[in-house]
RNA sequence: GGCGCCAUAGCCAAGUGGUAAGGCGACGGUCUGCAAAACCGUUAUUCACCAGUUCGAAUCUGGUUGGCGCCUCCA
C-alpha cells in the first residue's frame, strides 16, 4: 500500500509522491491574530500536526510552516478600541495560540512567518504581478485581475460568470471587475503602513501566504492545509497569485479539515465561551480534547460539546488502563526483552494501512483499542511477559504517532499526605475485615477526588478524572 | 440562485462493489468482602426513503426527504 491523500483540487484521493524525495514541504494556514484561538484553530493545527507526525513516522523529512497574519482590518480596529498598538494585539493572540498548541502537544513548526516581517517579499511578488499584467494599481491600492488568470475558480469549483451575480463593490474601491481582490491596500490616516511603489499601505489578506510559502518551501510544494472555509476565497486567491507570479504549479495536495460545530448546545454566551480553546482547556484534559478531535476523520465536520468530550475521556482511559496491565506483569516478572507478538504485528500493519488512507486517524484509533484488548487479555491469561511488553510498546508507538495517551504526567503519583494516611487506614480496616470502616474511608478518599482500586498487588490510588 | 458535503445501533464513529471496525452507554457472566479495572457474552439480518445497474450495493446511478458548509471576515 502506498500513501494516498485526498486533494481538494482534484476532488479525489491520489497517491502521494513528493516534489523533492528528501523533504516534504508543508504549509498550514495559521490564524489571523485578531482574537484568541478557538477550537476550530486548534483542529486545523492538530490535523496538520498528525499529518506531519505520520509522514515523519514513515521516515520522511518534513519542512513545516505555519503563518500568522498579524495585520488586518480587525486587528487594527481592535487596537484602536483599546488604544494600543496593533502589534500588541497580534502579540497577545500569538502567545495564546502557542499556549493552546503546546497544551495539545502540537509540535512546533519549523517556521512561523508573519506578514509584517515579509513586506519586501510581498512587494516583490505584487510587482511581478503588476509587471505581467495580472494586477493593476488603482488609487494607491493594487488589485489582482481575476480575468487574467485562466485557472481562477479551479479549487473551489466556481466559474467567474456564476460569481459575478453576487459580487459587490465597496464604496471607494476602484476595481475593474467586482471580483478582483486587493493585493495591497492604501493606508488610511493613522493606520499602520509600509512604503511601496504605490504609496503607503499594507498587504491584502491573501498575498502574504503566497509570498511566504514560496519563500520557505519553494515555488511548488507538497501539502497546503487549512480549514475548509479557506477554500474560497483565500486558497483560490493564493493559487491565482502564486501561479501567475511563478508560472509553476503552486501546490500538489490541498488538504482541508472540516469545520468544528457547536451543536447540541444552544448558542449562548456560555457556549461561545466554550468555543474558545483556552476555555475548553480549562474544563477538560488537553489529552482528551486531542483524542476527541482525532476520533473523527479530519475532513469530516465534528460536533463539539461536553457530552462528546466526556465520552472521549472514558475511551481514552481504557487505553491508558491497558498500559497499566503491562506494569502489573512487569512488576511480577522483572525486566524482560521484547518478544514480537502476532497481535502487535497485526495492529501495527492495520494502523499503518488506516493512516496511509488519507490519514484516517479514526480508523487507526480503532486498532489501538483492538491491541489494548489483546494486551489486557495476554496479561490476564499469563502470556509471556516479553510479549506483553511488546504489545504495550507497540501500543505506545502507535499512540505517539497520533500524539494520544500521555503517560507520566507526574500528577498521578503525587498525593497529599492526608490521602496516603486515609488509604493506609483503609488497608488496615480491610485487614481486620472491617468492611464498613473500609468503605467509609473509601468514600472519604473519593470526597478528596481520589479513587481506590483494590488490585492483586495492593490498592491503587488514582485521581478521579475531571471529565 | 451557484458550488459542495453529509444521512450507518440508544449516542459517537469507521467502512466507496463481496456480505456491518472501534468507542461510550446498557444488560448478563467471571473475578472481588463490596466495588473498580480487566476479560467473556448480548446490544444494526441492516446502513434516511424510492427506483435502477450488478451474480452481488451501506458502498455505483437517478430521484425524494432531511441536515450542513461555502459563495462577505472566518481554521
Amino acid at each position: 500500500m502506498a500513501l494516498r491523500i485526498y486533494d481538494t483540487l482534484r476532488r479525489d484521493k491520489v497517491e502521494f509522491t513528493p516534489v523533492n524525495p528528501n523533504e516534504v514541504g508543508m504549509y498550514v494556514c495559521g490564524m489571523t491574530v485578531q482574537g484568541p484561538p478557538h477550537v476550530g484553530h486548534a483542529r486545523a493545527a492538530l490535523s496538520g500536526d498528525v499529518i506531519r507526525r505520520f509522514l515523519q513516522s514513515t521516515g520522511r523529512r518534513v519542512r513545516y510552516v505555519t503563518n500568522f497574519t498579524d495585520v488586518d482590518d480587525k486587528i487594527i480596529e481592535r487596537a484602536a478600541e483599546e488604544g494600543i498598538d496593533f502589534r500588541a494585539v497580534a502579540e497577545r493572540n500569538i502567545a495564546a495560540y502557542f499556549r493552546v498548541s503546546d497544551a495539545l502537544r502540537i509540535h512546533r513548526a519549523d517556521y512561523y512567518p508573519r506578514a509584517t516581517e515579509h513586506i519586501p517579499e510581498i512587494l516583490t511578488m505584487i510587482e511581478e504581478l503588476v509587471a505581467s499584467g495580472h494586477a493593476y494599481p488603482s488609487n494607491g491600492d493594487v488589485y489582482y485581475r481575476v480575468d487574467r488568470f485562466g485557472g481562477y475558480g479551479k479549487l473551489s469549483g466556481r466559474r467567474l460568470e456564476d460569481m459575478r451575480a453576487g459580487a459587490r463593490i465597496d464604496p471607494g474601491e476602484a476595481k475593474e471587475n467586482p471580483l478582483d481582490f486587493a493585493l495591497w491596500k492604501a493606508a488610511k490616516p493613522g493606520e499602520p503602513s509600509w512604503k511601496s511603489p504605490w504609496g503607503e499601505g499594507r498587504p491584502g489578506w491573501h498575498i502574504e501566504c503566497s509570498a511566504m510559502s514560496t519563500k520557505y518551501l519553494g515555488r511548488t510544494f507538497d501539502l497546503h492545509g487549512g480549514g475548509a472555509d479557506l477554500i474560497f476565497p483565500h486558497h483560490e486567491n493564493e493559487i491565482a497569485q502564486s501561479e501567475a507570479a511563478t508560472g509553476q504549479p503552486f501546490v500538489h495536495f490541498w488538504v482541508h479539515n472540516g469545520m468544528v460545530n457547536l451543536t447540541g448546545e444552544k448558542m449562548s454566551k456560555s457556549t461561545q465561551h466554550f468555543f474558545l480553546a483556552e476555555e475548553v482547556l480549562s474544563e477538560f484534559d488537553p489529552e482528551t480534547i486531542r483524542y476527541y478531535l482525532l476520533s473523527t476523520h479530519y475532513r469530516s465536520p465534528i460536533e463539539f460539546n461536553r457530552e462528546r468530550l466526556a465520552e472521549a475521556g472514558a475511551a481514552l482511559r481504557r487505553l491508558k488502563t491497558a498500559l497499566e496491565s503491562e506494569q502489573r506483569v512487569l512488576a511480577a516478572a522483572g525486566p524482560v526483552e521484547r518478544v514480537p507478538s502476532e497481535a502487535s504485528r497485526q495492529a501495527r500493519s492495520a494502523f499503518h494501512e488506516a493512516m496511509e488512507d488519507d490519514f484516517n486517524s479514526a480508523r487507526a484509533l480503532g486498532h489501538l483499542f483492538d491491541l489494548a484488548r489483546d494486551l489486557n487479555r495476554a496479561a490476564d491469561e499469563g502470556a509471556p511477559a516479553g510479549e506483553v511488553t511488546d504489545m504495550a510498546a507497540t501500543l505506545r508507538e502507535m499512540a505517539d504517532i497520533l500524539g494520544v495517551i500521555w503517560e507520566g504526567k507526574g500528577d498521578e503519583l503525587a498525593f497529599p499526605e492526608e490521602v496516603t494516611r486515609l488509604a493506609e487506614a483503609r488497608e488496615a480496616a480491610r485487614k481486620d475485615r472491617n468492611w464498613k470502616m473500609a468503605d467509609e474511608l473509601r468514600q472519604q478518599l473519593l470526597d478528596r477526588g481520589v479513587l481506590v482500586e483494590d488490585r492483586p498487588g495492593g490498592p491503587l490510588l488514582r485521581w478521579k478524572p475531571r471529565d
